[in-house]
DNA sequence: CCTAGTATCGTAAACGTTTACGGAAGGCGT
DNA sequence: ACGCCTTCCGTAAACGTTTACGATACTAGG
């Protein structure tokens, strides 16, 4: 007796169909849609012929299964309320850059927002556990980031957008905040400032430990005392920008200058400004880090730092991709760590830099 | 002989090593894991703890390729430049809600990002082929989209963010645009205004079409004439808030008011309106549709319409299940289309919204 | 004619899981 | 003692691919 545990639709589109009505065996039509060598020119043309007809493309189950690779590569990205109201689309336009690479090896891309009320760090577990992609890139990482220690124990390729000193080794690439923070102090006390502020998010993250650091040894490096109070610790939003406006009201000797780790939060600082009658640009001095599109209409415009997002995208490909043993040979150039470098751009007059002695 | 075509990993980790360890058949593990009835209490005691012990989960595409379904849905975006410069994080929002009803029944949400050089109907084609997600969600439906005649032909089960002419029958949400274009109408008349400007996309996206016809109805529903010249053209971003403003100032007999279709436009309209001398909010009444948390920072605020990016997310992922036979009995209440209400969020003072009498 | 080599293809195992089915064991009523 | 039902578990097929290996046919060299 013939027992059919697992009915099967009844116009199937596998392998398997396109096999009998060419009348060629299922491996030999494997091997010609692979291209693969030991099959001849012709059957292969009838094969993908068929195959275009059909509209057929393998199934990307069977395939993981039998090859143990899914061709699929992870971004992982917080949907945290945060990230939602206050960040761009960052990462919008590095996964076009992460495209371009992956697609020359026909690899796919997909974003995993980690929900807002989940730990990411269950969730990158789950979803390395699950094997749904062969490698991951990681964001907004900790200085003390769990995910990387399970991304290395499972030896999972991965590399990290942000230094952290969480496990062994593992690649990363990371902004370059000492040369932003140190051309931007340069620049300012160029220009005769003496007092400068700086609105930073919490030394918990990378960025506002890192940033900091590199704006007080670009400080003594003139000779300037490093004043903590003129650290102004905020989220890095609009709203952390009118709060650091706030802040910076507060402070005796007032700074001629500021440096905002996140461009935003000029809207909010200028903002505050504004209802202090103080004329940004004039009487204080503003530089922005990381350039964001929405800030180019504040009047007037900010200095600030430009990243190209596409080539940032590409770069954590095929650095991501060195560290494969499959495509290591092709990209072991980048098999590196490395800083990335931002270029300034001044605003379209630094009439808003100006001596504070005047 | 014995072959061995496919060398193993030596330490795989696999619901057989599990089952051995345990000295339980593999089937039975199987259904310890998955809830089946048909196993003591006890073992599947024995079998959650040995789980977690190992930090067993089952593979993907072992369970997909058995059950004929992957338990991921996708949401495809765009990642147009355009997308990138202007477009808010909404889909970062609606993604929290889309997860908080997948997660009840172990489904997990994939963004697939179109990359901006590839056709969005060839990228979903591959997608939706490759078998890699048993349902889509689509967003930024043009008035004809092929993308939903491919869903409905290969059967993939759908919803769509935005109605479209397209396809013979398939279930979408889209946001009250008739109701905001008349709300906004009727407070402005009420406050004594006639001549109206609207600046809003092209005709061609369905947003640009729907919008402007629902606010020359409700024009006419006050006795006012529709006037071509007061419905301005632009791109739905802060530059197309300059170019609005820039026609806006051409006009003769000009408008007391303006209605936005994207609040964003608002940045670019203040910067060009406050060029010209005018002062937004006394001599020109804004409206935007869709609050955007960059534009709380404007002096003065604008009324605008609020939507709750996780409601709208949660109903969509409702709206998605109910239309999927397994979980059709459950959401069978939001099988079917519907517009998405918008609130109204009048600015802090109404004070912008004076009679132009005055 | 014989043998070795090459080009091409078919065969079948294996990937890891789920699940229909059968079977064993025990309880219970007749 | 027998039959029946329930509970629980093991067996093995099947999902759709890829690929190691063997088989065949043909070519070339001697």
């Amino acid at each position: 007796m013939i027992r059919i545990p697992h009915e099967r639709s009844p116009q199937m589109k596998g392998i398997r169909q396109l096999a009998e009505h060419l009348d060629i065996s299922i491996g030999t039509v494997s091997r010609a849609l692979n291209g693969k060598a030991d099959v001849n020119e012709e059957t292969r043309k009838r094969v993908l012929a068929a195959a275009e007809e059909f509209g057929y493309v393998a199934n990307q189950s069977g395939r993981s299964l039998r090859q143990g690779t899914t061709n699929v590569i992870g971004l992982m990205i917080e949907s945290s309320k945060e990230t939602v109201e206050n960040s761009d689309n960052f990462f919008l336009g590095v996964t076009d850059g992460l495209q371009s690479v992956f697609s020359r090896h026909n690899l796919d891309l997909v974003m995993l927002p980690c929900p807002s009320d989940e730990d990411p760090y269950e969730y990158l577990k789950r979803m390395v556990a699950r094997r749904v992609v062969d490698a991951m890139i990681i964001s907004a990482t900790q200085r003390i980031d769990k995910r990387i220690d399970l991304l290395v124990k499972a030896k999972i390729p991965f590399v990290a957008l942000g230094r952290s000193s969480s496990g062994g080794n593992f690649t990363w690439i990371d902004l370059d905040f000492e040369g932003v923070a140190t051309c931007a102090v340069d620049r300012l006390v160029s220009k005769g400032h003496r007092r400068i502020a700086i609105a930073a998010p919490s030394s918990e993250i990378n960025l506002g430990y890192v940033f900091v650091d590199a704006y007080r040894k670009a400080l003594e490096k003139h000779g300037i005392v490093y004043d903590p109070e003129l650290v102004i610790r905020v989220k890095s939003s609009e709203q952390g920008g009118y709060r650091a406006g706030d802040e910076l009201l507060q402070i005796k000797d007032r700074p001629t200058a500021i440096i905002l780790i996140y461009e935003l939060m000029a809207i909010g600082l200028y903002r505050r400004l504004v209802e202090a009658g103080i004329v940004p640009g004039r009487d204080l001095a503003v530089i922005g880090f990381r350039e964001e599109p929405r800030a180019r209409f504040l009047q007037p415009t900010l200095t600030c730092f430009r990243i190209s997002l596409p080539d940032l995208g590409a770069a954590l490909a095929e650095t991501l991709l060195a560290g494969m043993p499959v495509y290591s040979e092709i990209y072991h150039d980048n098999a590196h760590s490395r800083i990335w470098p931002l270029k300034l751009v001044p605003a379209e007059s630094d009439a808003f830099l100006m001596q504070p002695e005047a």
